[in-house]
DNA sequence: CTGAAAGCGCTTACAG
DNA sequence: CTGAAAGCGCTTACAG
């Protein structure tokens, strides 16, 4: 590979006058600049990153620490919808992005430290699904530009910069559209209770509730921790109720929605009509789902690209202050959701069936 | 940050000393070693990723470009699985990835340049879907270690790595499949017609068919370009050949089965009662379709694993030859084949249902 | 506008 | 086992 060097000799000039012309920001005369274009181009020289970032001190590169061995986090579409913002954002920045693999929450940490701390990059975008308080204390330990993806957990820490989806938002927005449909008795599955998301979701579950009158039955609240079967027990948790059988399901995914159609198929519950079900994700998947999913649209990529945005104004005006972001979720109504129908009324179609 | 002159420093020895203690390989005694780790300990040193890698000319990173423009390519099963499989080999092997976007084929090529020649990882995985003659040379000329991901397009590349499913033999046990369910007249749905996988698949279907004696007429061959309305499409194109009709759709991925599915139900065919439908991946998506989906395979995490252990033997052993992998694809039996119906039974049973 | 020199934070052959 | 020095390939303040 060809150095600064080599092309200073055969351009005939000094190396740092070299350097001056690949990095721009100097005054150099016309012919100098050709002669040394030529003299690299002719020896395919491109300057080494590495020696640039050791000189400046920058790498022009982003840090991301991701959990490869939950095998469940590369089937939801979180994952690859925000890669595909953070390399959008990146790309036109002129940045890349170094990733490592973790194998659980302890080592993220750890895996975080040795990228920043080896200067292997300018920043880090964290997307630990636990973002507590210690979690928080010891990435500001590390004094390094960070941008979380989601909530931190106190008012405090309103001081670090964050792009989060509006959970509550979204969450009025579900249940809101289930009450229009005239529904009464309605389920909340949250994901892992430990999680800030959930609990702000269930808030706002518990706030429009309130808002609209209706009382809620603790046995409506459970979690699925974001997987199928989550959602499946969490129906299988709730039968048995009797008149107060909850009439529809929101789910803060769409696989534990999956997982509540299955259930509702078990017990001969037909969808729309006699329980409504929802999603939050818009997947890939909630359009083929039998009957298609009613759900939340989340904007993962806009939240890739947005904390990657962030971050790197962060690293090149350091004066920046930090920033927190809302993304708007949108609902999109397809067929799993629809108007309650009275029990007396069921019962007459049943009976007109058969 | 600290460097190895602080901890040199506080621990009374020379900086050289340090990195030895830190790099591992050269005789230590135990009580400088112990002066150096507690020096380091207390300092919180952590060595300078890229001043060791401009020294000693080795990144431990491997590089990888992904066209972030085309967004399609995050909803499939194949980016974040071929991820979770690279990661975990990395991670094993203590290396990083580092990843651009890219705007599409030529900018993949000039990117994956970028990379390489400003030495910013040791070799790069290539998983670009046009892996032709041309793209290789320009590969070959960087004379950097690389692993393709899919097939080189001629035998005289035998001689350079890469690891791809086995596509003959998922497509031979996808038609042997429906063969033995009875299917004479089946239908093959390629992808994108210029690539290898796509040739290549087709041959594997001709093959079938004419080993167990059946004609195929050239109309059951289309291509759908991985996506759902180019299986919607193929379909559309593939009606009204009345006693020709396919009784059976073979697709080369399960995006473009869902199109063949919302085909055939709007044109009031049953699956499987009326026509059979598989995919190939195996995706999330593939278990959650109405009905769920008969597919192949395809091991995308294996893949990305063994691309990266044999791109990091290559760096590491430069005297390693190299070495091709296609890995087994397995047939999953769900519910959307099943036994042809002869026409004379099929018209029986509908004049019996009306 | 250009050159000469010091420095970024490590490694490693050479001595002892 | 340890030290002193040169080098990896750049950048940039200092002169002129």
């Amino acid at each position: 590979m060809a150095t600064i060097r080599d092309v200073a000799r055969k351009a005939d000039v000094h190396p740092s006058t070299v350097s001056r012309v690949f990095s721009g920001k100097a005054s150099i005369s016309t012919a100098t600049r050709r002669r040394v274009l030529d003299a690299a181009d002719s020896l395919g020289f491109q300057p080494n990153a590495i020696a640039v970032s050791l000189s400046t001190q920058k790498t022009k590169t982003i840090g991301m620490v991701v959990p490869h061995v939950f095998e469940g986090f590369f089937d939801d579409s979180f994952f690859p919808q925000l890669m595909r913002g953070m390399l959008d954002a990146a790309y036109q920045h002129e940045f890349r992005l170094i990733i490592s693999g973790c194998q659980g929450h302890q080592d993220e940490i750890s895996q975080i430290r040795q990228i920043m701390q080896s200067s292997q990059a300018d920043g880090i975008v964290v997307m630990s699904s636990r973002l507590d308080v210690d979690t928080i204390e010891r990435l500001l330990e590390l004094d390094t530009p960070f941008v979380l993806v989601g909530h931190p957990p106190k008012k405090q820490f309103e001081a670090i910069s964050w792009v989060d989806a509006d959970n509550r938002l979204a969450t009025r927005q579900a249940i809101e559209h289930l009450i229009s449909l005239g529904h009464r008795k309605i389920a909340y599955v949250g994901g892992d209770p430990k999680t800030f998301t959930t609990r702000e979701r269930q808030l706002a579950y518990e706030d429009v509730m309130n808002a609209a009158g209706l009382k809620i039955n603790p046995k409506w609240i459970d979690y699925g921790y974001f997987d199928e079967p989550g959602g499946y027990t969490a129906v299988q948790r709730m039968k048995g109720l009797g008149s107060e059988n909850p009439t529809a399901f929101y789910a803060a995914n769409d696989l534990m929605a999956v997982g509540i159609l299955r259930a509702a198929s078990e017990l001969g519950l037909r969808v729309p009509e006699d329980i409504s079900v929802m999603g939050t994700n818009n997947s890939y998947l909630s359009q083929h789902t039998t009957p298609p999913l009613t759900t939340i649209q989340v904007p993962y990529a806009e939240i890739g690209k947005k904390a990657v945005d962030l971050l790197i104004t962060q690293i090149t005006h350091q004066d920046k202050a930090p920033s927190n972001y809302l993304e708007d979720c949108q609902l999109v109504v397809r067929a799993s959701t629809g108007p309650v129908v009275q029990a007396h009324t069921r019962a007459q179609s049943e009976r007109a069936q058969a």
